[in-house]
Order: structure tokens, then sequence, then C-alpha cells
DNA sequence: CTAGGGTTAG
């Protein structure tokens, strides 16, 4: 009621005395709705907000049947509220009858369909809005490109998403803004292009568009996922000296690289200077200590986590209470999993698809498959679904449990579903192959794979490099191995130490030993089960003095003995007590 | 300078 505006949208000189979204109508005009409708209305208006999608419906009927119409701002707003509630066909629709209602449109309006249809995957669709723009005379902005990239995105279609930014940079066709900028540098980085995501924003700091918090958020979370912590904190200080200030997004990614690192103790700092800059925490980020504390078997500490948080009057939800059930799965304490499942369910907190995978595979760890497939069974009954990760985890563990057919048949169950098995999936079958001799069934899955999968991964070639070391066929092995780089698949330091453990396990150390250099020359650094599987090879042949040199250069690099390691070395130490002057670095372990 | 597009957890 404050503000006196002197122009409408089109120039026209008025005064309005009315609040901004009713400044378009005159009060006797107003009067013409009917009273329900307007009720209705102003209530959107006051609180753009619905209990389901109906309620949306509801209004957008009452809205076409107005006389006057309301604003096309009511109408974008109802649009943006049915996109929040992830009902995207419904704002097609919706734009559709508006079209065949003759309602006019506007950019925004559009800008809203094409974004629906990106949330959908359908980037095709989006495009073919635009003509709809032309037809109209409405010109495309930084909003409609950036609802398209968006769109590309979504589809996995990096290289168009990029290509498009780049074409409308170098064409001048719009500047892109900082949103612009956001979508694309979340693109790259979600699919772990840290490096090129660091240059877009270098790229921005030379632009007009400075990078804000968001970018930065974005930025540092890239590194954070890729456990570079180091990284990432120099970009916190990067944005808190250009005066940009962190928060809770930024502190979310942040301590949950450094949880998953398990560096609590810079988690503690980096959690008390975020309360200290008055940054209050949310569930999110509890539920990151939560999920950190669990994965590494803390439970205790994470159940005070989560009393803290209650006391701080936030409510737990379901992510948080799956956290705590994994880390009693973890510890193979299924009935405290299965306390917590219950409480929850107490608490009338419906159990989703992730939960129920998470408690089977509690059970199936410990090789309970039955009370694991009466779950499996109560998921359809309460009229969920399982998904590829449930059949995933379950077949995992019919194998690991020797159940061999049941795997095969629970397999062919889940393709006569209609899921689709992801690469994850069908790793676990040639593993459970491999791991029961099948090597012919196995190899010739594998090669029905390689010629059927359009894209795998170097996780899928290690499985099977894996599977034939371990089965005394080093030198198939060997020709995959040497395929690689053939296909443009890059060996990993698992691949590296697969190779090594299949060469040491046939007494081939020098073969083992090459192929450490091999790995360090090509910029993949060995680490802890590379140093071990290594040590493990000279310690069989009983190869002390090589054996102690690199377990020197081991222990010197950070790393230490795992468990196999241990009881290799204690047993040759048992029978030649000299060995231990040779390495005096396991000394004090050896006490123990 | 009102309405539309961007960030964190199982």
């Amino acid at each position: 009621m404050k503000r006196i505006s002197l122009r409408n949208g089109n120039g026209i000189p008025f005064i309005s005395l009315f609040p901004t979204s009713y400044s378009c109508f005159s009060p006797i005009i107003v009067r013409v709705y009917s009273s329900k409708s307007i009720s209705v209305l102003s209530k959107f208006r006051a609180n753009s907000n619905f209990e389901c999608l109906d309620d949306a419906l509801i209004l957008f009927k009452k809205m076409v049947t107005m006389k006057p119409l309301p604003s096309l701002v009511d109408f974008s707003k109802l649009l943006k509220t049915i996109i929040i509630m992830k009902h995207y066909s419904a704002v097609v629709s919706l734009f559709r009858e508006m079209q065949k209602l003759g309602i006019p449109i506007n950019g925004v309006i559009l800008n809203s369909v094409i974004n629906s249809y990106s949330l959908m995957h359908h980037a095709d669709c989006g495009f073919s809005v635009l003509p709809i723009y032309l037809k109209n005379g409405i010109s495309f902005d930084v909003v409609t490109f950036t609802a398209l990239i968006r769109g590309f995105f979504a589809e996995n279609k990096v290289k168009d998403a990029v290509e498009l930014f780049k074409k409308l940079v170098q064409e001048k066709i719009c500047e892109p803004d900082e949103v612009m900028y956001a979508t694309v540098m979340n693109g790259l980085s979600k699919r772990g292009q840290t490096e090129k995501t660091l240059s877009l924003l270098r790229l921005m700091e030379q632009g007009n568009t400075k990078p804000d918090i968001i970018n930065y958020s974005i930025i540092i979370d890239a590194p954070c996922k890729d456990r570079n912590l180091d990284g990432a904190i120099s970009l916190l200080n990067e944005m808190k000296q250009k005066g940009i200030p962190p928060d809770i997004v930024t502190y979310s990614s942040l301590i949950d690289g450094l949880c998953k690192l398990g560096q609590w103790e810079k988690v503690r700092i980096l959690f008390s200077e975020m309360v200290s800059l008055d940054i209050y925490p949310n569930v999110r980020i509890f539920t990151i200590l939560t999920d950190g504390l669990c994965k590494e078997g803390k439970v205790e500490d994470a159940e005070e986590v989560m009393r803290q948080m209650v006391r701080k009057g936030v409510e737990p939800n379901i992510i948080i209470y799956t956290a705590i059930m994994d880390g009693y799965c973890l510890r193979g304490e299924l009935d405290g999993a299965r306390r917590v499942f219950d409480f929850m369910i107490d608490k009338k907190i419906e159990p989703d698809i992730i939960c129920y995978s998470v408690l089977i595979n509690g059970y199936c760890k410990v090789k309970q498959l039955a009370e694991a497939m009466q779950l499996f069974h109560e998921i359809s009954q309460k009229g969920s679904k399982p998904d590829i990760f449930t059949y995933s985890i379950l077949l995992q563990g019919l194998f690991e449990a020797g159940k061999i057919d049941s795997a095969k048949k629970f397999f062919a169950e889940m393709l006569s579903t209609g899921l689709v098995p992801d690469l994850y999936t069908l790793c676990t079958l040639l593993k459970g192959y491999f791991k029961y001799g099948l090597v012919e069934e196995a190899m010739s899955f594998f090669n029905k794979l390689e010629r059927e999968i359009e894209y795998t991964s170097i996780e899928f070639y290690n499985v099977v490099i894996n599977g034939l070391c371990k089965n005394g066929e080093l030198d198939k092995a060997r020709v995959i191995f040497e395929k690689l780089s053939l296909i443009g698949m890059l060996p990993n330091v698992r691949t590296y130490t697969i190779m090594i453990n299949g060469f040491s396990l046939e007494g081939f150390l020098d073969e083992a030993k090459d192929m450490l250099r091999k790995m360090e020359d090509n910029g993949c650094m060995p680490n802890n089960v590379t140093y071990n599987v290594f040590v493990r090879g000279y310690l069989r042949c009983s190869k002390i003095n090589e054996m102690a040199t690199y377990m020197k250069e081991m222990v010197r690099k950070g790393f230490s003995c795992d468990a196999d390691t241990t009881e290799l070395l204690v047993n040759v130490i048992r029978e030649n007590p000299s060995v231990l002057d040779m390495i005096p670095e396991f000394r004090s372990e050896y006490k123990k």
C-alpha cells in the first residue's frame, strides 16, 4: 500500500494504491470474481503451497473461468508451484489447456514449460517449444537457454550441453549469468569433471558476471567429492577473501568430504566455525554427520549426534534412520538395525526402498538369506517396488552364500520384471561366476556384454581380469589387460593391483615389480592395498630382503599392513625371528 | 523493479 508506481508494463501511467500483485486490477473489477474463486486465489498468492496436485488443478480451473483473467504472474506462479511438486507433465498439460482456451502466454510461462520438459529428461520436447516463442513474437532469454542446457545434462548429453553453452557465448547470442554458469558447472562437476568446472569459474572471473555463493558451492563440492579436501578448503578461503560468505550448503559439502575421509577433528573445527557464523545446522547436515560416523561403525557417536539434533528441535528423517541402520548392519549387529527399523515404523515413518535395501544388505552380509528374502517380499506387499539396487544386493548375497542356482533364478526374475540391470548388477553376476570357478560361463557372459553394452567401465574389466587371475588364467588376464589401452580404457589403481596380485600369486615377482613401476610411470600411485598385495607376494616366496625393502617404502609412504599381510608376516617371524630385525617398523605392531 | 532458470544427505 506504500509504493506508488507511475507506470505499468506498457508505459501507460497510472497510480497504484494496491499491493503489487493486485496492481493491474481496479477494486471494482475485482468484485466481479466469485467470492470463492478469489479466496482460493488470494490464499495461493499469500502462500504458494499445495497439499497435492489436485488442489493446484482446482485453482487452475477456477482461474481460467475468472473474468477478467488473473494476471500471467498468477499463472506462472502456479506453474512454478507445480514444478516444485515435481508434477512436470501437469505443467505441460496446463500449458496446452491455456493455449486451447486462448489465454495469452509470455516468455516466463514458456520458459517454465521448457524447464518442465528438461526436468522430465525430454530435452527434444523442450526444443520443440521454441517455435511457439517465434510465433508469438517472444524472444528467447538467458532463462530459456539455461533450461535447455539443463535438459541436455538431465539426459546425460554433456557434449550437447557444453556445445550449446559455448555457442551462446562465442556467437554472443546471450550473455551467461550466474545461473547459467551454475547449471553448466553443476552438470560438469556431477560428472567428475572437476578441472573443467574450475576453469569455468576462472572464465567467469574474467567476464561481467561475478561468481556468487551458489557458483562457489558447486565449485567446492567437486573437489570434496574427489576427496581433495585441501583443494576444497583453499577454494573456501578464496570465496571468503572475495567477501562471499559460505552458507550451510557450502559447509555441508566440506563436512561431508571430511567425514568420508574420517577427518573428525577437522569436521569438528569446521562445524564450530559454521555455528560461530550463525549458520544453524539443519537436518541435512546432521544426516551427513550421522552417515559419516555410521560408515565408520561409530554408531554410538551417530546416535549422540541424533539426540543433540532432537534437542535442537530438528526432527530425524528417514535418511538418518537409514544411516544408523546401515551402521548397525556394518557391524553385523542385525538386532540393532532391526530396532531402528521397527522404531521408525512406530514413528509412522514408512520405510522406503533404500531403507529396505540397507536392511536386506545387512541380513545378506551375515548370511541370513531367509530373513533377507522375507524383507524382499515385504516390499511388494507394502506397495513399494524393489529396484536394481535391491536386486543387486540380494544377488550378491545369494552368490556369497554359495546359492548359485538361486542367484541365477533371481537374476532371471529381475529381468522378467522389466528392470534393466546396470553395470554394477552385471559385475556382481560376473564376480559370482568367477568366485565359483565357472570361468567358461563367466567369459561367455563377458564376451556377450562386451559386444552389447555401449559404455562399460574400468571396474567391469577389473572384475574379469581379477576373476581370471584368481582362477589361474593369468595369460588370459594379461591379454585383456594389454587390450585396455587399445579400447581407450584407462587402468586404475585397482587394475594394476589386480595384475600385481595375479603375478605374485604365480610367483612372477619380477613382473609384479615391473607392473608397480609401470603404474607409477603412468601417474597412477599405488595405495595401501597395492603395497600389501606386493609385500605378500615376497612373503609367500620367502624373499625376505625384497619384502623388507618394500615394507620400509610402504611405511614411509604412510601405509600399513592389513590383516592378511600381518598374519602372513607373523607366521614368517615365528619361524625365523631374525626377520623382525630387518623391519623395525613392524616391531611395535608385532608385540600386540 | 514484482513471475520463470542454479547449490548440500541415504
